[in-house]
DNA sequence: TCGATAGTTCGGAATTATGGAACTATGGTG
DNA sequence: CACCATAGTTCCATAATTCCGAACTATCGA
């Protein structure tokens, strides 16, 4: 269950953290992890027709934010968002916008 | 004071605001819109060590993103951050990024 | 009319995103 | 162990965006 390496909450800023959100797939697997913690890769982005490598572009852009964590667990990676991190970090910034993503796509509808 | 063109409010939708919003020297234009309605682009930018022409592709990506509005008086363009559509459409959103981008950078410090 | 001011547009260079193909790593099976 | 399938990453060529200097437009004031 080794972690892959993530910036340290300390070092979260908010203009990555935003990029990561404002596109339409991240956004979704974001709200697909927060109701889904320890998925993997491929659970999370079931049925979304987006290419693997795209996906694997995605997750990092996302790691990279510091919006998730990922875990290597045998063939498979864990995904979780870092909630405690963000809310530390950025309190009242993570809710509301996954409120307002879910009412534009209720669902998990046209991205 | 002619108004130059801009999605309608039922237009917005999250992820362009959300790009609009994840670069730092946006957010900076956005937050001193807030403070500084009615103030022109030059005004709006003063200090900050960009280009007029990045400047001005910065302001078209926040009034087609629906952030602010323009409007042409002589020879300047008034800026007004459309405060009330962003909250009628997007409730909660922006005053929690507007505030931690003020505590990021609490001057109109390091960008 | 002329010049200055405020901002936009154009176009090329630099950066970033996309996705197919090849690759890596792990687990399961005989 | 040899072999294959699974899960995801990396590589790299193409496409799309962004940046910014230079040229342009529009308006005001003298």
């Amino acid at each position: 269950m080794r972690p892959l390496p993530q910036p340290a909450r300390e070092a979260l800023t908010l203009a990555p953290v935003l990029h990561a959100l404002s596109d339409p797939v991240r956004l979704e697997l974001v709200r697909r992890a927060r109701g889904n913690p320890e998925a993997t890769c491929a659970v999370l982005a079931d049925g979304l027709d987006v290419p693997m490598s795209t996906l694997s572009n995605h997750w990092r852009v996302l790691r990279e934010a510091g919006l998730i964590s990922m875990t290597v667990d045998g063939r498979h990676r864990r995904i979780r968002l870092r909630a405690d991190d963000l809310r530390d970090r950025f309190p009242g910034l993570l809710e509301p916008i996954l409120r307002l993503a879910a009412a534009e796509s209720p669902d998990s509808g046209p991205l």
